[in-house]
DNA sequence: CATGAATGAGTGTTCATTCAT
DNA sequence: AATGAATGAACACTCATTCAT
């Protein structure tokens, strides 16, 4: 039925440019100066209509942090093997840049679960959830490789801790590196620190 | 004048009153959730009071800030030359230790000046502050012995991301797991990783 | 045309679907919690189409109401005579039980125009009207009995004050009552309050 | 201690400027259509402040509710036994003289909770437990000279339905009568009706 | 020095009504 | 005739900050 598509095609361009301008502002303006009325005026929509598509701004961002939780969970699932050589350093390499690149489109939303006291719930959860998947992934791969003295079951956070909190100092707050030595050094610290390379 | 000197006692105790009730609430609350009202009935002082002390919510928060970016940099700045040997280790184990213990004091300031658009551009340039001076040390150490591909100028931020983090997800999100293996860990990656540390 | 009769047919349907919805929701929620958009979801109609036939909400309460005030009137006006002795009573017992049965299904719309600042200034007016012909009607009949001391005039008033929230208490509000001896004692009052009735 | 009387009398102040405000807004408008904006006009104090001394309108209303409860059951309560000679109907007629006195002033507020589907459970109690405390003392007189076929249990409320609205109808809606006579009126029907009176 | 009552700007949310399809 | 997405005015509530006592 065309009517129900075009309906539906108006509902639905509605809703992504609410989720677009929801990002946009998050990225802005943090989670906790973002305000509904930003997001409207961003979206270049009626106060009223925002409700339409979300209970409140929690709703939204929840939603956000769905679509951005698959997307890195995928991301970090997509390391493979890591091998004690230099490809194994390469592989990692090639892996950290993909993951940076998720970060710079995903990186205020991730930050939004991270913060100290996050003060919705379901949030809290979609983030929870997202740290346990990813650190399972890196626990699988560190597992088979960890030089001695090196828990997978330890490791895996702090490696987690590591690229998200660099990637925030580098991406985020604009801090002036040479992007590419930094991924480059990422490599090799992580390569010999979590997975025994050796130089 | 006796009574200035009363005065003046009483003024002191209020003030650290204040802070300290700041301290807790912060804790307790986190930054966005911290109300004026919450620290003055914590301090068992009055509202207005508090203005008598502090311009406003934030000068509170800037005051603990210094107080406390003083205490972490020393902390940091207590790490000696890191050989590559398990002495190395072992010294960075001792030193971990010492930092948790002022995590675990002072990790609702650190936080609140690493959670993203922090509103207060006083409170922002204090945690820039420490952040460099805490990189610049670290920086320091590693530059005396950094394995072969790791720069030190891009490794000091990583490290601190990592024990900062990880920090965090143990000390602060309560995920449950033995500390003293978690140090022993932390203090074995961080060997590797970026001191050139042989098992 | 057979069409306009089809739409018309149609048209007829609609509107009918409407009113009863309103009916409904009016006796589950009340006049000033009953939104629009509970209308429409229970008559499975649009939103919009709601504005084809009512110019806005209270225009369907109106209707509603004109509605009601021509059964109650009907009802009410049903009242013969009423003698002084025992089948004074009994009629009266009749008639109150015909009057609740419209109460039942009426009730609804009667206690919105019976509301303390009724908001709609011609629902006020249907109100108004339904009081003056009632009690015009009951003032008839109490003129023929009345024991000294009476005055119909003051008289007809209190007696539906007393019949229409008696029902509201136990028809609405679920009092439980024997519902038998319930207008078995109205007619008794009724009978020696107001048309002179002996025992 | 000076101060303290001081400020209490202050807030003291406040609070009854605000439920007298209230209780002019009520009588005003009706309590659907009173708004905390109004309220804080009629009292001459800032829109916060009204969150100072009460949680939101409900929580005035309430308050308004339990002072007026208090007043209506003790006017209530203050009917003896009625004789069914002309003494009985002469204390009827000054006890509703008494009763419309206080009804004068707390109108506003019984039907508050005597809408159909008051929004406010906690309002909804207190109209409930008015409603079960006035008809029982209602029914303790009416027991003791009830004439036959007619049962106080079922003759209180009745009694009160027929008092209340119609001062409701005289009282507040301003129908025109003269008000000595509706008492006398109404003082003859309920010695008649409820109390066996013989005219 | 200390108090706590008062302020008002800022923000979130609801809902009757309109209008393009 | 029907649809349902969009609108925006109206209203409730919070909280940092001020100020008379």
């Amino acid at each position: 039925m065309p009517s129900e598509k075009v309906t539906r095609t108006r509902g639905k361009r509605t809703m992504s440019k609410l989720m677009d301008a929801g990002m946009r502002v998050l990225a802005d303006r943090g989670y906790h100066a973002t305000r509904v009325d930003d997001i409207v005026k961003a979206a270049r929509i009626s106060h009223g209509t925002f409700y339409l598509y979300f209970a409140d701004k929690e709703d939204l961002v929840r939603a956000l942090a769905e679509e951005c939780a698959e997307d890195v969970k995928a991301t970090v699932a997509g390391l493979g093997p890591v091998s004690q050589g230099p490809d194994g350093r390469a592989q990692l390499r090639e892996w950290l840049e993909r993951w940076s690149v998720s970060y710079r489109h995903y990186g205020p939303v991730v930050r939004s679960w991270m913060e100290d006291h996050v003060p919705d719930p379901a949030l809290a959860q979609v983030g929870a959830k997202a740290f346990a998947d990813i650190t399972a992934s890196l626990r699988a791969r560190i597992a088979e490789a960890a030089p001695p003295h090196v828990d997978p079951e330890l490791a895996a956070p702090a490696m987690l801790a590591m690229i998200e909190r660099t990637f925030y100092y580098v991406l985020s707050r604009g801090i002036a590196v040479d992007e590419e030595a930094l991924l480059d050094n990422m490599a090799t610290m992580i390569h010999r620190g979590f997975f025994g390379g050796t130089g």
